[in-house]
RNA sequence: GGGCGCAUAGCUCAGGGGUAGAGCACUGUAUUGACAUUGCAGGGGUCGGAAGUUCAAAUCUUCCUGUGCCCA
């Protein structure tokens, strides 16, 4: 096959990956091999690609590819998530542009509708999971509401039950009153945003005074509206100035509620007044002093609905004139917030903030102005409130314990271990985790109940009856879990657990999981604890954790901003295999990505030289190696390219074995560019040049084709479209790339070989480098003259002349003094080469090259004299810096007595 | 407030007790056969600041400054 001049990845991508996956490359059948197990983080069936998954299936798909390359037994189980709450609101969107809803239809229809959007419009990314080219096992393509994997979370749910750690509890959720749902800790994000402090008068009852004799106690609140649902005031039990009035009552404002005066730690003296005002129903913190001070969850009073507006109070005291106002200003309409302050304010409740101006003025404001930490849903984007409802919850900190344990003895290993703080901080602080959504997608909760509201946790309806007893009625639980509890089974229920299938014997454990660190605490950490409690064992004895990718400013990807960069969109322009070395070569340990487009350019013309590099090698007529071990070489070219592909190869397992992408790609960068196109292809010219059916052709073909082929094995994990390509045009092969066999060059190279190139690269270099300064076209072919040879030299002179000749462009070389004349000088090795140039170029310019030689020499030689005569050095530093040292000033030293000697000769 | 990072060439980043590297950008130069999505050569950094440990610190320790993220 013969190649285009330049690189085309659109043409070849899409071929190559369904010629895998329709001939079974992703999951090549080796029983016998050794497992090696990744499974990929379930994308939301609503998700796209970003620039995230780009990199997250970039990593594993080297790693995974890598693997199977190596002889495993590789799989990479892929998949999707049903995504609760973000499946759920796509399709109840598109209705909504249809003027339709979701409370349309029966909960069966609605949940019918979503299935039917999922076969229809779901499941985008596994396609553009694809362009990226990854290697997953799409023949058993992954869903977390297929029919076993429901099993698997049922099972889990009636387990996690019996034994205590599922139950019921009624105490304040994260409740996002647009979804209507409760979320769990994760799912808040806090904003900083501008908000009031309104400091409110209560009135003390029974005639009770503060010791300086005010009639009423100021507490403080960033939500007044609340006050309609207060059940006391707190103040600190040292704080002298309420301590009189502890146990005695207020009488609320609006309300009239009596409310009793509790000591409670919470309250900070130097916050405001010293005194807080307490509703439990509506307040985190609240919450727990309400329980202190003897308040039962069921008694604490909820003045909000489900859509956050104002509802009566158990004891009935709410005015009616607040009822169904939402609980503050939205859509430019005024809530209960700012009813509640208005009405305070009439009747004399409100003690107004003065604030200055900049005139000195005093002004009165309603509220003192303040930056609030406020909660919202991430998915819903509102404000959470805090709201008391009954909710599943998983006993978390037991569940917690092993993974703790496992982590801390290693049993786990976090890279890059910067990431342990982190994970011990949440898990040993880690708090019941709300399971109950209140939505319609997702997996319903296993739980049936009879009228009394006695629950009955069963695997299905039967089993709830047979707890139940006989024509007891029930009624399922309306709720379905949070996504992240089925996912978080994932690592074992996609190879078919519960039931012990062959799959779940040899892939569980997994050998690793790759995941962003976004999601440690969301899904990693809830693995390693359904893993420990399922399985007995944790999921994956490693956890890598990559960072976020940036844009190329820095900041955080994101739609609102509008710099966000579609992978899909550099795939089209550069390929994907530039995208994917990309990721690679910038994927460093703990550190963020910044975009870099011109990098991602820099990484095309990289497969563009690799391209050219292969064309070279097929217009020489070489082509696919036949034998996996290097071939015999006699030429030092050819031994020396076989020992720098036995280098490359060990640098870049051992990256891989330490998880450094960049460490890898760049090693198989340089190698190929730097080593194999600049000076192998180009050493290996003359021997083209003769007769190819001599030995030096012959061989030289050979090795060319063999370390062209190494090559494309050790690139393929990082760039698997164009090396594929390349393998096959380069010959029949009885096999695809993507299931060769990693090298595992074995080869004697002799040390008089590599030493002879690195010798003529050495010259070359030097060669080049003196011409360009003193202005000699490059091409100009010089005569040199080497009054001493090493052996070195006379031998690698006498057998790679062709080569000096081509690329240092000397000839000839005379072993033996040079003729008088102006001269210059220069070295290869220790070898010193005597180049005439009369007629060719100003003596003063070669003056000045070799005082800036020297110049440098002086200044190393100076410094290393200093160092060797510091007997605290020569006394104590290790020996192999003082024997360098030493070497290094006999060196230095030589090189300025020579350029002395040069520059004297000049005149 | 607590925790975790980061600060190295113009930019993006590696490195790491023995005197500093890559890619891009920049400068000069080269063009009849692999490649201008190229070759060759070159300029450019007192490694954020201060102190300490050490024969030796960009590297280890402490503090400071700036900056980012997470948690409350």
């Amino acid at each position: 096959m013969t190649l285009d001049t330049t690189f085309d990845p659109a043409s070849i991508e899409a071929r190559w990956y369904k010629h895998w996956e329709e001939t079974g490359g992703f999951r090549p059948e080796r029983p016998d091999a050794e497992p090696f197990t990744i499974v990929n983080p379930p994308p939301n069936v609503t998700g796209s690609l970003h620039i995230g998954h780009a990199l997250d299936n970039t990593l594993q798909d080297i790693v995974i590819r890598y693997e199977r390359m190596r002889g495993k037994d590789a799989l990479w189980v892929v998949g999707t998530d049903h995504a609760g709450i973000a499946t759920q609101m796509v399709v109840e969107r598109q209705m909504e542009q249809r003027q339709d809803k979701r409370t349309n239809y029966s909960r069966e229809d609605f949940v019918d509708k979503v299935w039917d959007w999922k076969r229809e419009s779901g499941g985008t990314i596994t396609t553009q999971l694809r362009r990226l080219g990854c290697s997953m096992d799409w023949s058993r393509e992954q869903f977390t509401m297929d029919e076993h994997f429901t099993k698997a979370v049922l099972k889990t749910f009636v387990d996690l039950y019996n034994d205590g750690l599922i139950y019921r509890d009624k105490r304040l959720v994260n409740w996002d009153p647009k979804l209507k749902t409760a979320i769990s800790d994760l799912e808040v994000e806090t904003q900083t945003i501008a908000g009031g402090f309104w400091h409110l008068k209560y009135p003390l009852e029974d005639g009770v005074t503060l010791s300086d004799g005010r009639n009423y106690i100021e507490v403080a609140t960033t939500r007044p509206e609340t006050m309609l649902a207060d059940m006391a005031v707190a103040v600190h039990p040292n704080d002298d100035r309420y301590s009189s009035v502890v146990g005695k009552h207020v009488v609320l404002p609006i309300t009239g509620r009596r409310i009793p005066i509790v000591a409670d730690e919470h309250a900070d003296p130097e916050l405001g007044s010293g005194a807080v005002k307490v509703t439990p129903g509506h307040d985190f913190n609240d919450f727990e002093v309400g329980k202190r001070a003897g308040f039962a969850a069921g008694d604490m009073l909820n003045m909000l609905d489900g859509d956050a507006n104002v509802c009566q109070t158990s004891d009935g005291m709410v005015p009616e004139e607040f009822l169904g106002l939402h609980r503050f200003k939205r859509d430019g309409k005024d809530g209960a917030r700012e009813a509640v302050v208005a009405r305070l304010k009439a009747d004399g409740y409100l003690i107004p903030h003065i604030a200055k101006t900049k005139k000195g003025e005093e002004v009165e404001h309603d509220a003192e102005p303040r930056q609030i930490a406020t909660p919202f849903g991430d998915r819903g984007g509102v404000v959470i409130e805090p709201w008391l409802t009954d909710q599943w919850y998983v006993d978390a900190e037991k569940l917690a314990a092993k993974p703790i344990e496992q982590v801390k003895d290693g049993t786990i290993e976090i890279v890059p271990k910067t990431w342990k703080k982190t994970f011990f901080n949440w898990m040993e602080n880690i708090q019941p985790w709300c399971i109950s959504r209140q939505l319609w997608w997702g997996h319903r909760i296993p739980a049936w109940f009879d009228a009394e509201g006695n629950a009955y946790v069963a695997e299905d309806e039967a089993g709830a009856q047979a707890q139940a007893g006989k024509g007891v009625a029930l009624r399922q639980d309306q709720d379905v879990l949070d996504t992240w509890f089925s996912s978080a089974l994932w690592p074992f229920a996609t190879l078919g657990w519960p039931d012990d299938t062959n799959l779940v014997k040899k892939h569980f454990p997994n050998n690793l999981l790759i995941s962003g660190f976004d999601i440690l605490f969301f899904w990693d950490a809830r693995m390693m604890m359904m893993g420990q409690y399922n399985m007995g064992t944790a999921p994956w004895p490693k956890l890598y954790l990559h960072g976020l990718v940036r844009a190329a400013d820095g900041a955080k990807m994101s739609k609102s901003k509008g710099n966000v960069v579609d992978p899909l969109g550099l795939i089209d322009q550069y390929g994907a295999d530039a995208l994917r070395f990309f990721m690679a070569a910038m994927e460093s340990q703990g550190r963020d990505i910044k975009m870099d487009e011109k990098r991602v350019e820099g990484y095309r013309n990289f497969a563009t030289k690799l391209w050219n590099a292969t064309r070279f090698c097929q217009s020489n007529g070489i082509g696919a190696s036949s034998t996996l071990k290097a071939p015999t070489a006699r030429l030092a070219a050819n031994q020396w390219i076989i020992g720098e592909v036995q280098q490359v190869c060990a640098e870049i397992e051992q990256a891989m074995t330490d998880l450094r992408f960049d460490a890898a790609a760049n090693a198989i960068y340089q190698f190929t560019w730097s080593k194999f196109c600049d000076w192998y292809l180009e050493l290996i010219k003359p021997v083209f040049a003769g007769d190819p059916d001599a030995m030096p052709a012959v061989e030289t073909r050979e090795v060319a084709g063999w370390a062209l082929d190494q090559i494309l094995v050790m690139l393929h994990p990082f760039m698997p479209f164009i090396t594929e390509e390349l393998w096959h045009a380069q010959g029949e092969r009885k096999y695809d790339l993507i299931v060769a066999s990693w090298p595992n060059p074995r080869a004697e190279v002799s040390k008089e070989a590599t030493d002879a190139i690195d010798w003529v690269i050495d010259l070359t270099t030097n060669v080049r480098s003196a011409k360009n300064e003193l202005g000699i076209a490059p091409g100009a072919k010089l005569a040199a003259f080497l009054p001493t040879a090493s052996d070195l030299a006379s031998g690698t002179i006498e057998r790679s002349s062709a080569a000096i000749e081509r690329l240092a462009r000397l000839t000839p070389v005379t072993l033996g003094e040079a003729p008088d004349g102006p001269a210059m000088q220069v070295t290869a090795g220790s070898d010193v080469f005597i180049i005439p140039l009369e007629g060719i170029i100003d003596i003063g310019e070669e003056k000045a090259r070799l005082e800036k030689s020297l110049a440098a020499s002086q200044k190393e030689a100076k410094s290393l004299e200093g160092r060797l005569s510091n007997a605290n050095f020569v006394e104590r530093a290790k020996p192999e810096a003082v024997e360098k040292a030493k070497a290094d000033f006999a060196h230095h030293s030589a090189e300025v007595e020579r350029l002395e000697g040069a520059l004297k000769r000049l005149g």
